[in-house]
Parts: C-alpha cells; sequence; structure tokens
RNA sequence: GCCCCCAUCGUCUAGAGGCCUAGGACGCCACCCUUUCAAGGUGGAGAUCAGGGGUUCGAAUCCCCUUGGGGGCACCA
C-alpha cells in the first residue's frame, strides 16, 4: 500500500488538511504500508515557503511522519519516486500532456476567457449545463492554423469521453457518474503550466500510488481523474473521500466561519496527542466505547471501512473536555515543561513546577496558565488594578465585612513567621480569625482571594498564600484595605 | 440548474435484521464533595433512529420515494 498526502501551500495547514493527512497515516501505518508527502504548488502565484514551512512544521508538531517527501520545510527529499515538489515535474507534465495530444484524448483551446464567460451567462439563461461547447475541437483546419500562426495562447483540454465512470469507493460503495455530463476541462493553462486535476493523476502513477485517500470534496472530481488515467493507460488506484469537517452550521467548514488553522489552536495551547485524538474521531469510531488513544493505539485500531460517511461539525467543546483530560494525565514535570512557553522566562523551572498542582485540574488549554496563576508573578500593583473595591466585598456583606476580613486576615499573617508561612497552617488560623469575627468561612476568605489573587476566582486560597510568601501576600493585603473606604466613624 | 454524496439525542458517535423500552462521550440541569473556580462522584432531561411506503415472522439496520443538508460542475487546489 502506498498512499499520499499532497497538501498546498497556498495557506496555513488546515484542520481539514491534517485530518485527511492523519487518516492517510494511520491508514498506511495500520497495513504497514508507504506514505508519502507530496507538495502541490502548482499555483505559483499563491504557493509561498511559508505555508510550506507551517504545513510540514504542524504535521511534525501532531506527530504525523511520512516515508518519502520533504521530511522537514526546505530540507532534502527522501525517497525514490521524487521530485516531491510538482514545480520540479514539469518536463514530465509536458510530456504526458503532448501524449494526450497525439493519441487525440486531449486538444488545443484558443478560446479566451471573456469568450469562455460569454458563452457560459448564454448556458445559464438557456437553462443548460454549464460546460465547454467545444468550438475549438470543431474547428476547421484553416481556423486552426491560422490561430497557430498568429501565435494566439491556447489551453490543452481534455477531450472527455461520454461513458459511465464506476469505482468502488473505501468508505462509499458502488458510485456511479456520467461523463456525459462533464464539459471538456483545462489540463494546461495559456502559459503552459499544468493543472490540478492532471498533475493529480500524473503524479500518483508516478509515485506509484494505490490508495487515494482525500475529502469527499473530491469525489465528484474522481471521474475526471479515472477518464485521464484510462486516457494515458496508467493504474487505476482505489480511491477513499473521507467526509467533511463543518463549520457549525453543516457547510464545509472555512476560516470565515470557523477557526481552521492548526498553528491557531497549537498557540492556544492544546495538546498535540489531545488534538489529534479529536481528529482521529472526527468521522471515526473504533466502535467501542472508549475514546482515549494515542497515535499508536489509533494507528492499531484504524479501518478505513469503519469511517462514517456524514460530515462532522467541529466541537470545541469536546476538543477542550479531550485536552484537560490529557492535561490532567500529564506529570507535573511534564506539565511544567509544556507550560515553559506561555510562562515568563523570568520564572525559574523549580518555581513553576511549584504551581503546577495549584492549576493543573483547572487548565482547559495550555495558554490558560497566565489567566489561572499569572498573580503569582505579576507585580503587586498590576494585581491590584486587577480588581475594583466592590470586588472585595463577601457574597453576604459590603465594604465593612472586607475590611473587618481583611484585618485580621493581616493580624494573621503578621504573626506567622516565614517558616512557618504554610497552607495548612494559614488556613487553620484563618478559620479560626473568621470564628472569631462571627463570619463565614467562605465569607472571610473572599476578600482575602481578591486581595491576593485579583480575582474572585483563584486556585486554592491557601496554597497561593504559601507560594506568594508573606512579606508579599501582606502587602497585597495591605493594599486591598487601602482600596476601602475609611470606616464610618 | 445539473450530477454525486449523506441523514441515530444540541454535538461527536455505538449500532452490519431479533442482544435496542436505542448505548457512550461532550455540553446542559440537579445533588454530593468543597474557601472560590475547577477536578471528581451520583442522578436527570435529551433521539417515536428526517418523513412515507415496501421487503421480512421481525427493521435504526435492506429496497423505493419524498424532504432536508452537503459537495462538485474554474486557465483554484
Amino acid at each position: 500500500m502506498r498512499v499520499r498526502m499532497a497538501p498546498s501551500p497556498t495557506g496555513p495547514l488546515h484542520i481539514g488538511t491534517a485530518r485527511t493527512s492523519l487518516f492517510n497515516y494511520l491508514a498506511s501505518r495500520h497495513a504497514g504500508g508507504t506514505y508519502v508527502l507530496r507538495i502541490e504548488d502548482t499555483d505559483v502565484a499563491r504557493s509561498t515557503a511559508e505555508f510550506e514551512h507551517d504545513i510540514i512544521d504542524n504535521l511534525h508538531w501532531l506527530g504525523i511522519t511520512w516515508d518519502e517527501g520533504p521530511q522537514v520545510a526546505g530540507g532534502d527529499e527522501v525517497g525514490a519516486f521524487g521530485p516531491y515538489r510538482q514545480q520540479d515535474r514539469m518536463e514530465r507534465y509536458a510530456r504526458e500532456a503532448d501524449r494526450l495530444l497525439a493519441s487525440g484524448s486531449a486538444y488545443r483551446c484558443w478560446c479566451t476567457p471573456e469568450e469562455l464567460d460569454a458563452v457560459r451567462r448564454h448556458q445559464e439563461q438557456a437553462k443548460e449545463p454549464p460546460r465547454y461547447n467545444r468550438r475549438c475541437l470543431n474547428l476547421s483546419d484553416a481556423e486552426r492554423a491560422a490561430f497557430e500562426t498568429a501565435n494566439r495562447p491556447s489551453v490543452i483540454r481534455f477531450r472527455v469521453e461520454p461513458e459511465t465512470i464506476r469505482f468502488d469507493d473505501l468508505v462509499r460503495g458502488e458510485v456511479e457518474f456520467d461523463n456525459s455530463l462533464l464539459g471538456d476541462f483545462v489540463l494546461v493553462r495559456n502559459d503552459g503550466s499544468p493543472l490540478y486535476h492532471f498533475v493529480v493523476v500524473v503524479d500518483d502513477e508516478a509515485m506509484e500510488i494505490t490508495h487515494v485517500i482525500r475529502g469527499e470534496d473530491h469525489l465528484s472530481n474522481t471521474p475526471k481523474h479515472i477518464a485521464l488515467i484510462r486516457a494515458l493507460g496508467y493504474r487505476e488506484p482505489r480511491f477513499g473521500h473521507i467526509p467533511l469537517i463543518l463549520n457549525p452550521d453543516r457547510s464545509k467548514m472555512s476560516k470565515r466561519k470557523s477557526q481552521t488553522s492548526i498553528t491557531a489552536y497549537r498557540e492556544e495551547g492544546y495538546l498535540p496527542e489531545a488534538f489529534v485524538n479529536f481528529l482521529a474521531f472526527l468521522g471515526w469510531s473504533p466502535g467501542t466505547e472508549e475514546e482515549i488513544f494515542t497515535l499508536d493505539e489509533l494507528t492499531e485500531r484504524f479501518d478505513l471501512a469503519k469511517v462514517h460517511k456524514g460530515g462532522a461539525i467541529f466541537d470545541r467543546d469536546r476538543l477542550d473536555h479531550l485536552n484537560g483530560v490529557y492535561i490532567r494525565a500529564l506529570s507535573d514535570e511534564q506539565l511544567a515543561l509544556r507550560l515553559r512557553p506561555w510562562v515568563p522566562d523570568a520564572i525559574a523551572d523549580d518555581d513553576l513546577l511549584l504551581v503546577v498542582p495549584l492549576i493543573k485540574e483547572r487548565l482547559v488549554k495550555l495558554g490558560d496558565v497566565p489567566d489561572l496563576i499569572g498573580f503569582v508573578w505579576e507585580p503587586d500593583d498590576v494585581v491590584a488594578a486587577w480588581y475594583g473595591p466592590d470586588l472585595l466585598h463577601p457574597k453576604k456583606g459590603g465594604p465593612d465585612e472586607a475590611r473587618a476580613a481583611l484585618e485580621r486576615a493581616l493580624v494573621v499573617l503578621t504573626e506567622l513567621d516565614d517558616a512557618d508561612f504554610a497552607a495548612d497552617l494559614l488556613e487553620q488560623r484563618c478559620r479560626e480569625a473568621a470564628d472569631d469575627a462571627g463570619m463565614k468561612a467562605g465569607d472571610f476568605f473572599s476578600p482575602i482571594r481578591v486581595a491576593v489573587t485579583g480575582r474572585t476566582v483563584s486556585p486554592p486560597l491557601f496554597a497561593s498564600l504559601e507560594l506568594l510568601g508573606r512579606d508579599r501576600s501582606m502587602a497585597r493585603v495591605e493594599a486591598a484595605l487601602r482600596k476601602l473606604p475609611v470606616a464610618a466613624g
């Protein structure tokens, strides 16, 4: 089994491309086959090195590897079926186009885009199917000679035979198309550059691809490819069309309506193993009720025949949940390492590690870390600016209750020396203080929480105090006290 | 418009004719735990399997029609 993934470097790695890459990876690895990466850069105007870099880099990030093709962006190509960039295969496309011309399966067309447009509009008005009218196929020798001597630019069109094309799709079963409904599509532009439908067929043959696994958006294009394959005398690969990933409105996932770039998810702090697990379940399931799988476990279970036929909406809530599951499964050391890019460099590794237990079960994405625990490394005045005096009020109470709690808390903090400044002792003393004040523990803790963390929601209070240390904790409580209006009388 | 594909809780899905008074997960609701928020635990609401016809002793599962949704019909990929 030889499969390929052929991303086009005309944009950053797209969710859909990533999922198709994953399914190709799983199918080939499961079967012990070969996975080829081919860069589909026939659209020179829109292809860039940056996008190629983004695609390869993010595939690596997901843990997807391949056997042939460029292994790193801009790097050397590996494999005996190269080149793996279409820009480097131009002679071959030209040669195959000539063969088609010579056999009569293709012909030159001198129609201008304007003429084609006019024809199309006319067909639409007449409610006819919009397809090429074969004007240039039926040119007289004299007309053709005139165009040629005038050196007028021409495209090469494939002459589509009116025939029924049938194939056995790997996920959909028997599918049938009537090619008489197809127009003669363009193989080569008038500047000599080949188009997608043509190169994809030439490349798959050259690379001896046996299984073409791609998105459902290519299902209707497949009869074109099969017709071309036959005209060129190639071997026909098996085709498998996997369902699309959808926007919430059930249309094909697009960047207008959803976040489609893998980089963006990566930067938000999704774990690649969670992301891969999530992607795999978009359109596939192992048929059991387990749902946490590593890439290797997915490889072991994967079966193209079990892929769904219907499209799947990208569900962020589910992704978030899965990411949390993976984060919680990490050891503190591993999580600290993963968190590093989202934490200021000034924070020492040891201090970062100390923070992890407080936030581990609260993290949805790695990028949430500054929001959850940033108060530890932000300066006191910055934290103080996060809240207004009203936030210091306990749920049942106003400034007086807030002041009472903060003043008593300050006494507790003052009485403990650095050596005793530990969460359990702090809690014990604060509970006693709350008792003395005749306040419920929760109401007593609330103003302290806001004073120290700047938020009403935070990691456990006393562990936070311990982490912050005596001096900074006291400073923050004092600052909070200054925010409160002076006591009446 | 034409062609093709698809159709189980809001979402991802289990389901290959009797195991289905349709299971799980996310989300939602309630309760428990609890210093807040999470995490965790328990329970709940939520799908007459899009609708209608067949086939069969028996259909979510097979067939047909309808409806709905999607994709494709470029000198984009």
